[in-house]
DNA sequence: GACCAGGCACATC
DNA sequence: GATGTGCATGGT
């Protein structure tokens, strides 16, 4: 049995389930890089108050964000919850943009993929996801973005196993899939609805998954 | 009032 | 190298 069979056809099943998702919520990639930031390990919705917060306070940009106290910062994104290591966090990265490309998105996004990663991997607060997501969903670049709800997912299909690990379960999917832009966008975030609404903890199997009828065809 | 949410770094053994 | 812990708000 072809794991890339197995995933195309999920994705399918989940595409014919749920539509398209239209990720990532945000306006300018800037917009999707704090975002990737300030939504570690917190609901999305907190990460909307802190972001209308930045806006409403005229600071949100690279050149403001980054000339802003870190006290004041903090305050800003309190609702996203953590908002002194976000703060800091945010911080680090508006270094490296203002550092090394001027405060410019435009000149950061010239960086081959690979370089860049190593590039945002090096940012005290930038871990593997929150890196991949900047990549894919700020910077369309094809990276598979791989997150807690993908390992539920995926454990609870039958189609990975504890422990959790980023970089094997990245390499199932980039191994065994096209590595496209659009695709890898929304193969993510269609898993992560699936795990947000249905496949959770507590709750009974989906009609999605294994044992509940699903055979791996759509 | 518990439990969870689109992680990550760091301490300790 | 594996395991444990701090960080914190807001919705369910």
């Amino acid at each position: 049995m072809e794991l890339g069979r197995e995933l195309g056809e999920l994705y399918q099943r989940l595409l014919g389930s749920f539509g398209h998702r239209n990720w990532w919520p945000g306006e300018t990639p800037f917009e999707i890089m704090v975002g990737a930031v300030l939504t570690q390990n917190t609901a999305w919705l907190n990460v909307e108050k802190a972001l209308a917060n930045l806006k409403e306070a005229g600071v949100f940009t690279p050149a403001k964000m980054a000339a802003l106290p870190r006290e004041e910062l903090a305050k800003l994104i309190t609702p996203a919850g953590y908002y002194n290591v976000k703060a800091q966090r945010l911080g680090n990265f508006l270094a490296l943009l203002a550092g090394k490309y001027r405060g410019r998105i435009p000149s950061l996004a010239k960086r081959p993929t690979q370089a860049l990663r190593e590039e945002l991997l090096a940012v005290n607060g930038i871990g593997p996801e929150t890196a991949d997501c900047m990549l894919l969903y700020a910077l369309e670049r094809p990276v598979f973005v791989i997150d807690a709800y993908t390992f539920r997912v995926l454990s609870r299909h039958g189609l990975a196993r504890a422990p959790y690990d980023y970089p094997v379960l990245q390499a199932m999917f980039m191994e065994n899939l096209e590595q496209n832009v659009e695709f890898y966008n929304d193969f993510h975030a269609q898993l992560v609805h699936l795990g947000h609404h249905f496949c959770k903890r507590g709750k009974p199997l989906c009609d999605l998954c294994p044992a509940n009828g699903w055979r791996g065809r759509p």
